[in-house]
DNA sequence: AGTAGATTGCACACCGGTGTGCAACGAAGG
DNA sequence: CCTTCGTTGCACACCGGTGTGCAATCTACT
């Protein structure tokens, strides 16, 4: 066992076990997005792998799904922390937020189904704490005055970023003009007025 | 086989059939908006009948859900109709629409989690003429520069109502506050200044 | 060559929901 | 009284998805 480079360079098999277990969750992503209720048969043959060798590396949906979800916080946390200047403008964290999360939103679109359903409550408190987050973010915006106060921040968070969700699921899902379309229509839920909504957007690049 | 008034009054047999047709239907309505997944079981259960009886009157789960669609497209087109007054302004018809749609909008709250899955094809065309309906209004609105123009009628209409249903599904379901709320943030989504929103909401009682 | 580990191709049991068949019960209606 | 018809309580077959067991295979590493 040895290892030429400082990067603790994994053996070659292990690597190549890893991209299965990769290939698999990427499929899972496509498959589910498409059709939510997919069984595991439909991801395995996706990914060009048997039935069998999905439960050898998630012995369980729920494990999937739940790894899936995982990954989607993480990436999500991350895009939102990036974005977030505490002392920055509501309005413009959010622009900057909707920016980054974008192409995370479409891959992950299928999260928006996956919340009704079986695995609901275990992907609900899985997202239960980017959720504070983003009330988080959405109550500084009302304090400010920047965004409307005619529903509770926990709520109108919720509303916000499902609106930029359901952009994501729908024919706009790719291209910028999906993401303009998303983060204008989210602004206007959140009670920017319109002409302020469109020069927020035209700011950041 | 006497009648003996003029309107068709039905047998006591069949009143009381088709009482416990309607109350099944009822029922379903309820059990599924809380659990889009529940079985014709659960469904009989909670009518006080016997799963058997069930598919005495429903042959299939199909025909059960399509019945409740067609309930609910029938309610929810005379709201719209009702409200559609061709010559007002389209933020004032959308106000009294979503007035009196609001309480049908939470009982038929499943049919949100029921265009996703199984069944979502039939659903979806039985909804289609509803849709066109709405997209219509949403198009008038956007003609009469009273709506934003940063999305197509069509998925601009989609979001809108989707925020009624979704704020209808919420824990704000019952009471005035509700309506209140989800008729403001739908218009905001429309794309209505907020202050030109609330005073369309104050206006009609 | 030999071994360890990932993958494969079956097999199987299990589960829950769907839909059907049928005999029996019970109350309205002739 | 006897028929009709909704309802009931079983039984059953069917289906699709889940999860497991195990021997066989292939490939990379020793």
């Amino acid at each position: 066992m040895c290892n030429n480079g400082v990067v603790p360079t994994q053996s070659p098999r292990a690597r190549s076990t890893n991209e299965t277990r990769d290939r698999i969750l990427d499929v899972a992503l496509d498959v589910l997005g498409d059709n939510p209720d997919a069984g595991m048969g439909d991801i395995a043959s996706a990914a060009g792998v048997v039935r069998r060798t999905v439960y050898g590396h998630f012995p369980s949906r729920l494990d999937l799904i739940r790894t899936l979800t995982e990954r989607a916080v993480t990436e999500m946390t991350a895009v939102l922390t990036e974005a977030d200047t505490p002392d920055a403008e509501a309005g413009a964290t959010w622009v900057a937020f909707v920016a980054r999360l974008w192409p995370v939103a479409h891959r992950y679109r299928v999260l928006l189904a996956l919340r009704r359903g079986e695995y609901g409550e275990a992907i609900h408190s899985l997202l239960g704490p980017l959720d504070e987050l983003l009330a988080g973010l959405v109550q500084r915006g009302q304090d400010s005055d920047v965004f409307a106060q005619h529903l509770p921040a926990g709520i109108l968070s919720q509303l916000a970023y499902g609106v930029v969700f359901a952009i994501a699921d729908s024919d706009l899902s790719n291209g910028t003009r999906g993401a303009r379309a998303a983060t204008i229509t989210s602004l206007l839920l959140l009670g920017v007025p319109e002409t302020r909504a469109i020069a927020l957007v035209d700011d950041q690049p």
